[in-house]
DNA sequence: GATGAAATACCTCCCGC
DNA sequence: GCGGGAGGTATTTCATC
């Protein structure tokens, strides 16, 4: 994983459209050790998967919510209950086990809110919890899949 | 945008390298009617971006954090300057205003706390905010970039 | 919308450096 | 490690039904 390695993924991150010939030229290699290179990357299982990105506004997904979950059942069957019901339900995109007072912090994605409380119930019917909080989104100011590779002071220190 | 289109973007959101040829089999089309419409929904906006995901993990982002921000400069000017700094800021990977008493959040994905405290630093300096807190991603239970289109009930009511 | 075929472009892997 | 080039394959655009 050297700087060329960091550059690919920075273009792949944003455009895997891209012919290797064009992503060789943009990152200064010609096109064989490019696609070399990015055959490795997958292989080693940096790059986890290729995928397109939907508009939500364009498919009718106009809200998403952030709930924070509070539980008081802290063992592993609950926990594998409560994993495999956000597994299953695609409304659910995130979740995240938190440190703090928050247990779980999942993000929703629904149609509006009649969708939210569908969901909220589906979740609620299928896994004991102690407290649940919704926050509502109102702009998504910034939504990125890419992760930061070149941007700060990683080893410069 | 019928029952066949959102086939085609189940699949697609979860493997975008998939020949088409195979994309229309396990949609139940042939070759080129499925490839117009893929076509049609990348014309039509629907389909954004085709990009690759990576492991946070193998490229040494070990932390996610979710940072809630309160301001108390509620005007056009202030949110400007912070869009500005946090799009600028690639650690910074999503940010939404949020309903309620927290203003902001922001989900941060860096190497580890040090990483953190860095972006933290840059983002203060940038810009005024009344209130920080940050709360620490434990473990990731789920997280996909693929938008919920058959799963639930959507229009089956 | 399905089929089949043709031209184009790209991917893949051989080679030598 | 790099680059060049040949061959197989997928995409894309025609027709036609």
């Amino acid at each position: 994983m050297d700087d060329i390695d960091r550059r690919i993924l920075t273009v792949l991150q944003e455009d895997a459209t891209l012919p290797v010939s064009e992503l060789a030229k943009r990152v200064g290699l010609s096109t064989t050790p490019c696609w070399k290179r990015v055959q490795k990357l997958r292989e080693d299982g940096v790059i986890t998967k290729q995928v397109v990105l939907c508009d939500p506004a364009k498919m009718d997904l106009k809200l998403t919510v952030f709930v924070e979950i509070r539980t008081n059942r802290h063992n592993d069957a609950w926990l594998r209950k409560f994993a495999k019901i956000v597994r299953e339900l695609p409304e659910i995109v995130d979740v995240y086990r938190m440190s703090g007072d928050v247990d779980y912090l999942l993000r929703v994605v629904v149609r509006d809110i009649e969708g939210y409380d569908a969901v909220y119930r589906k979740l609620i019917r299928a896994v004991e919890v102690f407290d649940v909080s919704s926050r509502f989104v109102m702009e998504k100011i910034k939504y990125s899949t890419a992760l930061p590779l070149l941007g700060s002071d990683d080893d410069a220190a």
